[in-house]
DNA sequence: CATTCCCCTGACAACGTTGTCCAGGGCCTA
DNA sequence: TAGGCCCTGGACAACGTTGTCAGGGGAATG
């Protein structure tokens, strides 16, 4: 049946991709099943007033016999907010980032927002991948765990109006909000607690010196000693990957030698662990005081410098919130308490 | 200037909304400032061919001077796929979920996807909330570790194209693919050690019976004392929540009165960790496996029953990759093998 | 009974992108 | 030199939703 009566394939006639959503119901569909308009089926969808109660059970209806949800996607394109806000952190599967990142989700559901979490793995190049990814996805707002050290891609985004809250480590480059553990107090006290303890030769293991917290708690360690008039044998001072192999070769390292050290201060949680395991295979009793809290340190007698990391989460959030819901001061740094907890490990006297 | 060639405002202008994303630059902006045509810059942007190099910089340049960045939202409303998938967990901060987590992440970004999670803290209500907002955003894919026990909820959405994956435990009421560990498996074999160490009467402290895990864990553990000839007494047995305070009760309970059990089976991470803290306060020394591995389990000499968290995850997103790649065989199961690992704690042998 | 007002509903454009098609120009071939 | 082909670039519609506005009908009021 050849019939004129078809329109003659508009002109420029898109045919449109070819994959669609499985031909999901829209509310144009549902609005035809429901014999209603358009925009009354939005309203239904969304709560709005000014619709008969029995007009919305027609709808109610259609949208039930049709399986309907509405396409977000499109909403967003509309209204222009996504509702979601955007975390960028170094590993999920880290203990101390698993907290962190719950607590950011639960402030966002409060807010009504959705979290996004990527991985950057500590590689900055990650980083910026992911960081700019969640743009494109237009978050509403972005919380960051630095891993590289220059956030400038970050600068269109922030003046296109991304709030930005940088966590644990500060930006590189450009002025932003940022919320961190005192590492600095952190550490400075957990060496001086090491040294009231009779300890002089105390080594220091921890994380690259690319990243901020690492070089920060190194920092705490040299003013502590200093503090205390000792001077710093540069064999004790381990700073690299926190990988076991390094740890353990690093530990193994600064308890060698004709003047072992007798303490060992380690920069974070993975070098705790490392650290706690070679000085169970070693026969001499070394004190050890770890940044980071560790679950069942308590039963290890692990002595720590314990950071909240949901607090952490939590403030950054909170921080970010404010500026989407308009607040607008200067970006400003806060810093939280470490919490110095006593366990055993910590108060072991040197060898006499 | 009143000008009478200004349209005189379209009959029903309407005029947008009004935030907007901070007034972003749109291809539109680029291809302005560039002196070309809209669709140039979109082939730009996506790297496709048909550009002349010296066109191509030019609008790299007016890109890179506006700032510009593609708007996923629109691309993904116009293509129909959105190169996500949505992972709903139970609690990011749970040390068994992170690394499931991220191995699904890893998998996600070799496909060139995004991984959005969210947690449903065990609540069901709260999981089907999550995943149906994860199904309006229209994620290609969806993996659900099962807070609830009916998904029925979700047939529309598979229906419509959504691939779907259960992982750690099975679906409700409906058919779908799912990855689970060997809980019955690991429970009997974890029990059996117990027996086979001279125990006759063994504990069993699990979540609550509405979590599949449990019920498998606990019908591993009567399977095991069964194949033994053991009579169990319902004194031995507790599931509930897995909150401190009640297994602390829960354990102090079975070692009170007058025939305490010798051995403790505890059925998740989260138990074992409570009992070896009130283990460690016990005078008599009681045997204990655990179901889950644990950091620093190592070191306590705790013997478990590790499953592989990443595994779990790595596989589940396999499968969801290969349905989305077009595969479409029947839903299967797939179960993970366990392995129990000595270290101490279970070699325990009861008091003579 | 006429008029006003309000409530409910629907038509329409626009959000920013991509797929399709067409136009124009340059180059090669006959 | 003319014809045809290929390559580049642009116009346009459409993805599914929401904001704006106008129209119709019923109730309330004069």
């Amino acid at each position: 049946m050849a019939d004129s009566t078809r329109p003659p394939t508009p002109p420029g006639g898109p045919r449109g991709p070819e994959p669609r959503y499985g031909n999901r119901p829209t509310m144009k569909d549902v609005a035809a099943r429901a014999g209603v308009g358009l925009k009354t089926v939005s309203r239904v969808v969304n709560g709005e007033p000014g619709v008969t109660p029995d007009t919305e059970r027609r709808v109610q209806e259609a949208i039930e016999s049709l399986g309907f949800r509405r396409n977000d996607s499109a909403r967003v394109l509309r209204k222009g907010r996504t509702a979601s806000i955007g975390l960028v952190l170094e590993d999920l599967a880290d203990p101390f980032y698993g907290p962190l990142s719950r607590a950011v989700e639960e402030v966002a559901r409060a807010h009504g927002a959705l979290l996004i979490n990527g991985s950057s793995a500590e590689d900055p190049e990650r980083e910026q991948e992911l960081a700019l990814a969640l743009c494109a996805r237009r978050v509403d707002g972005l919380i960051v765990i630095p891993a590289g050290d220059d956030h400038r891609y970050l600068e269109p985004e922030m003046k296109a109006g991304v709030a930005t809250v940088f966590v644990d480590r500060p930006p590189g480059r450009i002025d932003a909000d940022v919320v961190l553990s005192d590492s600095f107090g952190g550490a400075r006290a957990g060496v001086a607690h090491l040294i009231a303890h009779g300890h002089r030769r105390i080594a220091f293991i921890g994380d690259q010196p690319r990243i901020h917290t690492a070089v920060e708690r190194l920092r705490g360690y040299r003013a502590a000693m200093e503090d205390a008039g000792l001077v710093i044998d540069d064999s004790w001072v381990a700073l690299g990957s926190t990988a076991p192999e390094r740890v353990q070769e690093a530990v193994k390292s600064v308890l060698a030698g004709p003047e072992p050290v007798t303490a060992i201060f380690a920069g974070n949680n993975r070098v705790t662990v490392t650290a706690v395991r070679v000085l169970a295979g070693h026969d001499q009793r070394v004190a050890l005081v770890g940044f980071d809290d560790i679950e069942l340190a308590d039963l290890l007698g692990i002595t720590v410098i314990a950071q909240d990391a949901a607090a952490l989460g939590r403030t950054a959030a909170e921080r970010l919130f404010r500026r989407l819901d308009g607040v607008n001061d200067e970006p400003a740094q806060v810093a939280l308490e470490t919490v110095l907890v006593p366990r055993g490990s910590g108060e072991i006297p040197p060898p006499s």
